[in-house]
DNA sequence: CAAACGCATGCAACTTTGTTGCAAAATGAT
DNA sequence: ATCATTTTGCAACAAAGTTGCATGCGTTTG
């Protein structure tokens, strides 16, 4: 694992420091998306409120994580598949949230079924949020 | 209108106030969603910020409105159709928003294709955004 | 239509969440 | 090891959202 992260922060040419590796770290062992709460938690002993919030913004920028809008307004964040590129990203994967546990999960295989809009609406980006119970909640 | 927003009230057996005349007219006016920040400056004036944040709490909970998640992660609201009822909402329509103007639609007509899950998950709930430009901002 | 009850509002204080500037420390290149 | 650059922590601040309580308004009842 140590290896892994090392390579992603290489290959984004960021600078492998102490809370970077913590919290990809995170986002690798949970294979879910994350909270900024649950990441100021898990590292605040260590890390300042105000890396943790630098760190997720620098990971957006180069397109290692992306951000998922949830039903109740809260900021989750989770990681790119490898073909995000800086900028554009590539995650059209459906979300998944269990109303129980509150875990979210990218259901990597299911894509996001085309829609036809009404003339004039010129698409960018889709997003797809699927809330319900999850297999261990249901 | 006025008889429009009493309906809506007493239907919802809800007490005819100020506040909540005036924020359902607004939702009513704009027919698009609405952010708190929108809500706030345009009865900034006559409504405390607490009392705002009450009402549309309490239009949630009727099921009056509903919310929007946005890729930015901003809360917006907009008006229910009328097969809403408390706790099951039945708003399952794609919004869209503009890039540019930043304005969100309720696009009625454009129902979420259903989505093939995984085994295991029970789907509850489907949201689906789509990000561009919209008519006039093209 | 008046009185009384209960709910909604405003105020103040507070918590949480996110941002900015700057000095100190850590990182990577030489 | 040294130096330039980037990252971090701190402090202070700004914005967003919450809570408790006293007052006032809307609704109901007689």
């Amino acid at each position: 694992m140590e290896a892994q992260i090392d390579e992603i922060l290489r290959k984004n040419q960021l600078s492998v420091t102490g809370s970077r590796k913590r919290i990809l770290e995170l986002f690798l062992a949970s294979n879910g998306a994350l909270a900024h709460g649950d990441i100021e938690k898990k590292t605040g002993e260590k890390f300042d409120r105000v890396t943790v919030y630098r760190t997720l913004q620098t990971f957006l920028e180069k397109g290692i994580i992306h951000t998922i809008p949830t039903p109740d307004n809260s900021v989750l964040y989770a990681l790119c598949k490898d073909n995000c590129t800086e900028g554009h990203h590539h995650d059209n994967h459906v979300h998944f949230i269990c109303r129980e546990c509150g875990k979210t999960i990218c259901l990597a295989d299911i894509t996001i079924p085309e829609v036809k809009l009404p003339g004039g609406f010129l698409p960018h980006e889709y997003q797809m949020i699927v809330t319900g119970l999850c297999k261990e909640c249901r």
